[in-house]
DNA sequence: GAGTATACGACCATTATTGTCGGCGTTCAA
DNA sequence: TTGAACGCCGACAATAATGGTCGTATACTC
């Protein structure tokens, strides 16, 4: 429940892996998937969304690969998720352009919207570079968790 | 992607119309279902399993249904998601008992784990009071999150 | 040109969610 | 005391989402 795919799942392990080896020039799908034992053309795919979106270089032909188009640490989960998974909805109402069916009567969904800003919020103040440092991520997500328990007591 | 199911949300649905009409003794699960439209059998489900973790009261028999079986202010958006589509976890690996077949390569688990107890700690901070006073709930969500993104930036 | 890699779309398999059905126990009021 | 209105429960079918595969085209290196 409110997890998120595998392919998200993937996407983060890969550029995880690719933070964590930054002199390697670029990796392929191959060595990623191997590595993680997880299906090779999968991954691929994942992979060349990310290039899509711009958060990867890739590189066809032998010695190919993907590198990161940027470092490490400006790159959000939130942008890994929002670019594989698409946006991000906590309601179920699948698509903001068609409402779903139950959107004359829902009244949840405005509050839960709030909700779920809060959770990009979080999405997005951890990076690529957090997921290789446990500790600062730790920490961080600690001090968010906090902060939110103390401004609902104070409400 | 990251959204909660139907269930989720008719039962949200649910306890805040019974947040809303605390003058009636107790509602059945169809009149709550034909006010929203939704289907009455999958509602009733969804309150039965609410009664069973307690947090309503269930009158059986002619003019029985439901009821809140404490203040709206005290249950929390996450108690309501936990006990209708069970623990929460945004990592794919579906149960904490038996890991996910990619467990041991898995390095994403456990910064994820910290970012699954920030959304927890974000659907705990939401009680169904909130769903029903709109402003409230909006002001604490902005709190939250801007609580969270200074966190980000002073790291 | 051979080999290795990405790119992309179509496609099936598996799993999760959503919704339905039928039978049973309880309460209440006519 | 009888029946309608209701909750309770498990099984199951329908549907949707996800996970994963295949085939083919294209790009690059040697
Ligand atoms: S879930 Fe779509 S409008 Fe409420
Ligand atoms: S997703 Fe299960 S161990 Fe990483």
């Amino acid at each position: 429940m409110l997890r998120l795919t595998k392919k998200a799942d993937y996407g983060l392990m890969a550029l995880k892996y690719l933070a964590e080896h930054p002199e390697v020039v670029s990796v392929s799908a191959k060595d990623i998937a191997d590595t993680y034992r997880i299906p090779p053309q999968l991954l691929a795919k994942v992979l060349q969304r990310l290039t899509k979106v711009g958060l990867l270089r890739s590189h066809a032909g032998m010695n190919g690969g993907y590198a990161l188009s940027k470092p490490a640490g400006t790159i959000s989960a939130f942008e890994v998720i929002h670019a594989i998974d698409g946006p991000l909805f906590i309601t179920s109402c699948t698509k903001g352009s068609k409402g779903c069916d139950l959107e004359p009567s829902c009244t949840v969904k405005e509050p839960l919207a709030r909700v779920n800003e809060s959770i990009a919020g979080v999405l997005r103040s951890i990076s690529i570079y957090d997921l290789v440092d446990h500790e600062t991520a730790a920490q961080r997500a600690a001090d968010a968790s906090q902060l939110i328990s103390l401004t609902s007591l104070t409400q």
